[in-house]
DNA sequence: GCATTGACTCTAG
DNA sequence: CCTAGAGCCAATG
């Protein structure tokens, strides 16, 4: 009867943030602290950070639905930033004027 | 096992 | 609003 009997169910603190982001609706966005609250760690957003940029690759997470505190897009401008912005304005989130989200709006709360 | 790094967040000025 | 400093935790070398 137990699912997780052997090693079935995400007990680190990085899968638990993989599996978090994997169940961002589409259409909306949430933060680092948010998911780092979620996961256990409130003072680990740097690590659901690092996470995106380093294990993007490794796991198919929508990066570009996690944005920091002010709803914007942390990473200095680059080709992934403009995909990042893309991607949320194909899923109906509008962008500010200085490159910021509604967090009122579009941040998403499991 | 220690030192460095990082797409963060908070507080203070 | 912007800058500076400190805190926190995990992965990498």
């Amino acid at each position: 009867m137990n699912i997780n009997k052997g090693k079935v169910m995400a007990k680190t603190f990085t899968d638990l943030v993989v599996n978090i982001i994997k169940n961002i609706p589409r259409g909306k966005v949430t933060t680092y602290g948010m998911i780092a609250i979620c996961a256990g760690n409130p003072r680990g957003a740097r690590q659901v950070a690092w996470i995106l940029h380093s294990s993007s690759t490794k796991y198919d997470l929508p990066w570009h639905r996690v944005v920091n505190r002010h709803g914007e897009i942390s990473f200095r401008p680059s080709l992934d930033f403009s995909l990042q912005r893309c991607l949320l304005e194909e899923e109906g989130v509008m962008f500010d004027n200085r490159g910021r989200v509604d967090l009122a709006e579009n941040l998403w709360w499991p």
